[in-house]
DNA sequence: TTGTGTTTTATTGCCTCC
DNA sequence: GGAGGCAATAAAACACAA
């Protein structure tokens, strides 16, 4: 039994708590060996509104063999100080403890508590983000996807006109006078026109969905967006992002990664991978 | 009032670090 | 080996609908 970890220990430690026939834990009334119990109590009853709080003979009618509740104000404080730091250094929890009339244990309890709490929220903010960026990505990739098509549709058009041509003996195109092309598919805006500049071809095979290409290029950055597809990712803000996370997350490296690529100053998005 | 789900407080056991 | 952190868990306290 490690007793100097143990703030309730009946059997080893202070001797200031009593066990139900359940084994819990529970609180004794009477002296005790660290602080004055009777002070404790009147100090952190345990309450179900603000209103009772101010209540003393609803203090005084708490049985003391319960488990109680911190007040509004000690968790004012150890918010707080969470805030500030929310790993607890043996000074720092002293002086808590004594400010807040509480056990060192206890505050250390709580810290410890309060940081699940926060891991927990944390994971939820990042699966939230998570999954924005990949509806986000889902839906340029739809956006992508159209767009190929659409210049698939005028890759064979063009080239069957200029087949047409060649069969109908027709010189080639020099200059203003010469005949005009024969009015574009219904579907094809000018600015949509094939032309990467690049020497590469605009026309990307994504059926199978966009897979992770490690050249040092971004797939999405080369791609054309037709207007209103370029995706951004929101960023979720839940109600307890309260700044006492500094905005870190546990998947910063891929929100980094995802961001940077969205926002074209970054790598290829090298987790991204479409199966 | 009561049943049920959620939150908070606390314990236990294991792990890491110094 | 002791101190402290974390995950898992228990149980009291609390909220709320029926």
């Amino acid at each position: 039994m490690d007793c100097g970890r143990l703030f309730f220990n009946p059997s080893s430690c202070h001797g200031n708590v009593m066990l139900f026939g359940n084994g819990d834990p529970v609180f004794r009334a009477g002296p005790r060996s660290v602080m004055n119990m009777e002070e404790t109590l009147k100090r952190r009853p345990f309450f179900s509104s603000p209103d009772e709080l101010l209540d003393e003979e609803y203090y005084d009618e708490q049985s003391p063999e319960k488990k109680r509740r911190l007040s509004p104000e000690q968790v004012r404080l150890l918010e707080k100080s969470f805030e500030e730091e929310n790993k607890l250094e043996p000074e720092r929890k002293s002086q808590l403890a004594s400010k807040l009339g509480l056990q060192p244990r206890q505050v250390a309890v709580w810290f410890q508590n309060r940081r699940a709490r926060w891991k927990t929220k944390q994971l939820e903010r990042d699966y939230d983000h998570l999954k924005s960026a990949y509806d986000s990505l889902l839906s340029e990739f739809d956006c992508i996807r159209k767009e190929n098509d659409k210049l698939k549709a005028e890759v064979v058009f063009l080239t069957e006109k200029v087949q047409a041509r060649d069969l109908a003996g027709v010189p080639p195109i020099s200059g203003p006078k010469s005949e005009p092309l024969p009015a574009e598919p219904p579907h094809v805006k000018a600015e949509d026109r094939l032309s990467t500049g690049s020497g590469r071809s605009a026309v990307v095979d994504i059926e199978e969905g966009p897979h992770l290409v490690d050249s040092g290029d971004s797939y999405f950055l080369n791609a054309a967006y037709p207007a209103g597809c370029v995706g951004t990712v929101d960023g979720v803000q839940s109600e307890e992002d309260d700044g006492s996370d500094d905005g870190r997350n546990y998947f910063s490296h891929v929100f980094a990664a995802a961001e940077g690529q969205n926002h074209g100053e970054g790598e290829t998005l090298g987790w991204w991978v479409w199966s």
